[in-house]
DNA sequence: GTCTTCACG
DNA sequence: ACGTACGTGAAGACC
């Protein structure tokens, strides 16, 4: 079956160009429009799978439109430098793709495209017309599909007849008499004069056309009829000038449009000239000249079971880097497949396959070579490795250096850390893609022994080739101290941790969830004889027709599919019906049944009765952690009905305590400290209750006079300050207007004025660097600090305030689980660090250590940096992490 | 796979 | 005029 898609080149490339910031090349090419357009047209190829496909352009400056009307298309502005450069470029690219382009004298992308699709109504053939400029609509049919870009070129609403009645009340011919109406300015297409969208639907849904229209104008009144009689003349020319040809002479040259994929090799140097690197890895294009750069293998892969202990033992007294392959997201149930060590010179690999290092006749020096602290490790993602070989009984010591860690340091930003991907960052040899080594999804499988071999033999050399490049720029970008008294050491920290887990108590969550069981089904009937009937409440959309269609309940807030139905929404809703309630109430049960407990009782292990998360280290801009299976960094708190989840959280050992400390205010203070403002720094170097605080100082009234909503705004404006303030959001979040928020934030920074300037000069810092930096120097880049486009800028804006405050926090608690594991080992302690929540860490104690613990750990979290002001760390305890509150 | 919602700091 | 608070992960619905 053939499928056709047509795209309106110059349409989408405009609409591309408007909508993406400026990028260039370092050849200081203009890029934005190519890359908006390419990457709209990888997502239609990808969701459409035409096997044809056409560019059309519009060619050369006079249409046959302008025969007739010598202002056609006049006082359009005059395309902009930067776009009309980016034309033959683009033209490139898409012969690049092996995509057919038309651009014929005398006619416009439209004609074309209108000539296709009306052959395309007569052979009958499936067709999509992608275009940003609403006049195509006219082209729609049942095998006519239009789709136009909304927002930009990354939204698509589809047109067919049926849409087009829904949305307009029109039929496809009817879009020439709209124009012909309401002219269009962009095309100084006049129309009627005062007439607008909404008065010429209204005309048509009566008249139905635009002679019709002109045939009854007595019907009308006033104004309106002295304006249309005035100007039939351009309304009927607007019509025409509307109308799209669909006799251009194409003669037969469909078959030219036939679509066959792409040359990898082809597109993938088009791409490296215009720099589009994340596309080149999203298709996992070549890397460099036309083909990949395949450098023949300068070393000998060997196998383990291939040498005699003896040589291997001496092979790894040479080693290098070490590659450990391991199948499965979760480290903790990941299957190890093998692993390869280079030698330092370069010129071997040892392989090791998984059934080898389970076999005793040939694992042994491998084992002692893991095991021994003294054997320098250079790897990827070791404290995933560590991990899942702890699971089989082997410890990995002695690392030296960690690719995935240092890149991470790097740039915390890039979208994907894989080895395969950091590679060709450093202008090294590509790397064979997973997918065709192992295949996907159902199709996975291990390779034979001397594939596999080979595979992870390259892995492992691109290791030892990536460390020297790193420790170089680590070393320019002065994170030594962080990433190797840091980050490299807590990844050992944090392995230890997950090994360890924390004791779930299964039976109290199953009372608990039975108990819930209970009450959602309670809730249930009740919403459903509000609603007068069945519906699944867990989907927004039924439930969006629940409330908003049979309910008639006022739409506060739109998603981009339908109505939202956030609890935010709900809340705003709550006075109309009594149905909202109790919807927020199930909604608040469904998440804490779904979630913490079937979604905890999964993840219990059998034998141990413990869960063990998994910390990366690598994931988040801010140089914090996040948790994953499970995610023990978002376990209730802040409702009651939800806390009690935390008394399943006990002790591993009998008549043990769950001890927890939590930083006090650790991003205000840090705020104190890298502000330098006065006033802040005093507040906490009198242990003041900050929010009462700030409420005096913005308010202008002393302690006893600020109440508790003084307070909880005080705490609204404190939070904002923290996020990178804007009256928007401080608005949004206590319900207030702008102007009262934006007075919130004017009083807040008369005051604390050294806060004001921090959040002016690293603004101005980030525009300078490109970065900003925390505390012991970690580093975000932001892209778009200095984009055109308000929001992506202001998003970049906020970040920069953010970034250096949340990202000192992470590395002042990142610290001091260094420190801790440190004085835990030292002192010989048999308490143990489970987990970390970003500003609090919880150990289990054994009774006769709980109280050095009380001391102990506040003094190390509080010590681990010397800031201006005193860091404070909040103590409790008890029979479970409920109860250490 | 994407979207929506919601849990945490 | 624009239209968002910063950072995450998981579940369920729906395509």
């Amino acid at each position: 079956m053939e499928k056709w898609m047509l795209i309106d080149g110059n349409s989408i490339a405009y609409r591309a160009f408007f909508a993406l910031p400026p990028l260039t090349n370092s050849a200081g090419l203009h890029t934005n429009a190519i890359y908006g357009f390419t990457t709209m047209l990888l997502k239609m190829i990808e969701e459409e799978k035409p096997t044809h496909i056409l560019v059309a352009f519009d060619a050369g400056k006079v249409t046959f439109r302008h025969e007739g009307y010598t202002e056609y298309k006049g006082g359009r502005e005059k395309t902009p430098s930067e776009l009309s450069e980016q034309f033959p470029v683009l033209k490139e690219l898409i012969q690049s793709f092996g995509i057919a382009q038309f651009e014929l004298s005398g006619y416009e992308a439209d004609d074309i495209i209108g000539t296709l699709t009306k052959l395309a109504d007569e052979k009958d053939v499936e067709t999509i017309v992608v275009s940003g400029d609403k006049d195509m609509l006219q082209l729609a049919s049942e095998r006519v599909t239009i789709a136009l870009t909304r927002k930009g070129v990354s939204e698509i609403d589809r047109y067919q007849p049926k849409e087009l009645m829904e949305k307009y009340g029109l039929k496809p011919e009817q879009i020439i008499d709209l124009k012909g109406l309401m002219g269009d300015t962009s095309d100084n297409i006049p129309g009627i004069p005062g007439v607008g969208e909404k008065t010429a639907l209204k005309m048509l849904h009566e008249f139905g056309t635009v002679e019709e229209v002109l045939a009854n104008t007595s019907s009308l009144k006033g104004k309106m009829k002295e304006k249309v009689e005035a100007h039939q003349e351009d309304a009927r020319m607007s019509k025409k000038l509307a109308t799209i040809f669909r006799e251009v002479p194409l003669e037969d040259k469909v078959s030219e449009l036939l679509y066959n994929g792409y040359d990898a090799s082809v597109l993938g140097d088009m791409f490296r000239k215009l720099e589009f690197k994340s596309l080149i890895e999203r298709l996992e294009l070549p890397e460099a000249g036309g083909t990949a750069i395949v450098e023949e293998a300068n070393y000998d892969v060997v196998l383990a079971s291939d040498v005699t202990g003896d040589e291997l033992t001496s092979l790894l007294a040479q080693a290098d880097s070490v590659y450990f392959e391991a199948v499965g997201e979760n480290p903790h149930q990941a299957k190890l497949i093998g692993l390869a060590v280079t030698t330092v010179d370069g010129d071997k690999v040892v392989v090791v396959t998984y059934d080898e290092l389970m076999d005793p006749a040939v694992a042994e020096p491998i084992r002692r070579w893991l095991e021994d602290s003294e054997a320098p490790k250079r790897g990827y993602d070791l404290h995933k490795a560590d991990l899942t070989l702890s699971w089989i009984g082997i410890p990995l010591r002695g690392i030296t250096f960690d690719v995935l860690l240092a890149a991470y340091l790097l740039d915390p930003t890039e979208s994907s850390q894989t080895l395969a991907s950091l590679v060709p960052r450093y202008g090294l040899p590509a790397l064979a893609p997973d997918e065709a080594v192992y295949g996907k999804g159902a199709k996975f499988r291990v390779p034979a022994a001397d594939i596999l071999a080979k595979h992870l033999a390259a892995k492992a050399e691109a290791i030892r080739r990536l460390v020297p490049l790193q420790q170089k720029h680590l070393e320019e970008g002065g994170m030594n101290q962080l990433y190797y008294e840091l980050e490299q050491p807590l990844a050992i920290v944090l392995a230890g941790m997950e090994k360890q887990g924390i004791k779930v108590n299964a039976s109290t969550l199953e009372d608990l969830g039975a108990e819930i069981a209970q009450n959602i089904t309670r809730y249930e009937s009740e919403i459903f004889t509000h609603a007068g009937m069945e519906f699944n409440i867990n989907s927004p959309k039924q439930l969006g027709d629940v409330l908003f269609d049979k309910l008639d309940l006022p739409v506060i807030k739109k998603t981009k599919t339908g109505y939202s139905t956030d609890a935010e929404v709900l809340e705003k809703l709550e006075p109309y019906h009594e149905i909202v309630r109790l919807i927020l109430h199930y909604r608040q049960l469904s998440k804490l049944q779904s979630t913490y407990v079937e979604g905890l009782l999964k993840e219990i292990r059998r034998d141990t009765g413990k869960v063990h998360t998994y910390y990366r280290q690598t994931i988040a801009a801010t140089g914090r952690l996040s948790s994953q299976f499970p995610n023990l960094q978002n376990i209730p708190i802040r409702l009651e009905e939800g806390r009690r989840i935390r008394k399943a959280f006990v002790p591993s050992e009998p008549g043990w305590t769950i001890l927890a400390a939590d930083y006090s205010q650790i991003e205000l203070r840090v705020l104190a400290h890298i502000s330098g403002d006065e006033r802040l720094k005093e507040a906490f170097i009198e242990d003041m209750d900050i929010h009462t605080k700030t409420a005096m100082d913005v308010f202008g009234v002393p302690a006893d006079a600020v109440d508790s909503n003084m307070r909880r705004q005080a705490k609204a404006v404190n939070f904002g300050i923290v996020y990178g303030i804007s009256d928007f959001g401080l608005s949004n979040n206590l319900n207030i207007s702008r102007k009262e928020a934006s007075r919130f934030i004017e009083q807040y920074f008369e005051v604390f004025k050294g806060v004001r300037g921090y959040m002016d000069n690293i603004v101005l810092q980030a525009r300078n660097d490109g970065y900003v930096t925390t505390l012991l120097e970690r580093r975000r880049y932001l892209a778009d600090i200095k984009a055109s486009n308000f929001n992506l800028r202001s998003f970049a804006e906020r970040t920069a305030m953010n970034t250096p405050i949340q990202g000192t926090a992470a590395d002042i608690i990142k610290l001091a689980m260094v420190r801790m594991d440190e004085q835990l080992r030292e002192r010989g302690l048999h308490s143990r660090m489970l987990l970390q929540v970003h500003d609090e860490l919880v150990f289990e104690v054994p009774p006769d250590e709980l109280e050095l613990m009380k001391t102990l750990v506040p003094e190390v979290m509080g010590s681990a940096l010397t800031l201006d002001v005193p860091l404070k760390a909040d103590v409790s305890y008890g029979d479970n992490w409920y109860e250490a509150k």
